[in-house]
DNA sequence: TCAAAAGTGTTGGGATTACACCCATGG
DNA sequence: CCATGGGTGTAATCCCAACACTTTTGA
């Protein structure tokens, strides 16, 4: 892999290694995909916008320090955490050498603590609507925008972002988040439907229409087998 | 992004960072794509095989690290490198807490110096036969060919594993080895050919057969454009 | 009764697959 | 002249995009 001279030279200067995570969460209210954001603590750019994150201890993998940042943050458990990119240019942070490996997760926005976001001074800001961030993490935001798109052809991660009884417009909402344009609204329906992911049940939801708009929760066996297997939900 | 207190828990505990980077190349005359491996020359696992790798060094990206080793093994700057993953399981390393960023590069395989490889006991091995590695490369070997696979699909990657020359009967040829499957050739044809990617030479190859493939190269503009924009060559 | 959101089908065009034979040439 | 690999076309099918009106019900 290297040689002893190499080893030995690297020896004094450490490189630390430093996870950040982009935590999307989809607002059915607003409609919208929003991203947990916190006032940065400590120097440089204390006090200036993040993504929450932390250093790797020694005893961790990379995978779990995002997963211990997300619940510190949110109290729950990632349902969704993938790791999205390692940035590692060397003047990415004035102070030290530091390499951040950028993970993405997803999450039930309406079952996330808010006592937790308050007290590290978080808070939800909308996918179109980031705030100038510290370093590179405007970077890693767009990157994993970029990569949640390209999952949700191959997979059904978007379940991921609802609660377990959801409707067919609001899941129609969260696509066009994510995929950020329009979409034709039969089509939807007639290409999700066909996937056999979801399951129709008997109840309404009535906060958003007279009428109402039928429950679905999704099939776990199908979403299983399309997790894996693939598919392929795009939409023109 | 975090607190004092961790920071100065993590100091007295450096994580090495190092990269390792999966060299594709295709063996035109065998038809087979094929990685660049070498017998490790520090311990742990002194002798095993191994893919390229190196510590990342102080002043340098992990990018630039992967390009350089590429450049020590083969003579070769990088038509591609891209980043595939950063592994960082606690044990991978029995002897220290080492992190890998792995790349993959893809390059032209009859332009590399046979004597640097010589020189670094490396050699190439065929996707399929794939000896075992040390600590988790194999692991990185399968999902750097996940990864092209993937690619292949949406951008026309394969053309930097060729040579400005080609026939189809080779393109064929790797498209088969990268997708590991038959792929239809008639439709292979029609397909790759209504990309408008390739321009047909008038000279022929007569290496493989009396009647002679005609040479193709392709054609940059066209190649920058679907880089960015993306497409679909993609088989059944 | 009306406003506001939910729900529903069809058709035309383009793309993809499957499939088998002739061509050119050097030995 | 023949063996070897190179090159070619069509028909059937499937999938996708485009597109507009009816239903429900609370206020």
């Amino acid at each position: 892999m290297i040689d002893e001279s190499t080893s030995s030279y690297i020896a004094g200067h450490p490189i630390l290694v430093a996870v950040d995570n982009v935590i999307f969460g989809f607002d059915a209210e607003e409609e919208k995909l929003k991203v947990l954001l916190f006032r940065r603590k400590i120097e440089p750019f204390a006090g200036q916008w993040s993504l929450v994150g932390s250093f790797v201890r020694p005893n961790e993998s990379a995978v779990v320090a995002a997963s211990r940042i997300l619940t510190e943050f949110t109290g729950l458990d990632s349902l969704y955490l993938e790791q999205l990119h390692c940035y590692t240019n060397v003047d990415r942070d004035p102070a030290d050498r530091v390499i951040s490996i950028a993970y993405y997760s997803l999450i039930q926005l309406q079952k996330y603590r808010k006592e937790l976001v308050e007290k590290h001074h978080a808070g939800w800001f909308e996918i179109n609507d980031i705030p100038d961030l510290v370093i590179d993490h405007n970077q890693m935001v767009s990157d994993a925008l970029i990569r949640l798109q390209n999952n949700s052809r191959r997979k059904p991660v978007g379940f991921n972002l609802l609660p377990p009884k959801f409707t067919l417009p609001q899941l129609f909402k969260l696509y066009q988040e994510i995929y950020q344009q329009q979409i034709d609204d039969r089509n939807f329906r007639k290409k999700i439907l066909a996937t056999g992911l979801l399951d129709k049940l008997e109840t309404k939801d009535k906060t958003t229409s007279k009428k109402g708009a039928f429950h679905y929760r999704f099939n776990k066996t199908k979403y299983k087998e399309l997790e894996t297997d693939g598919c392929d939900i795009l939409f023109h």
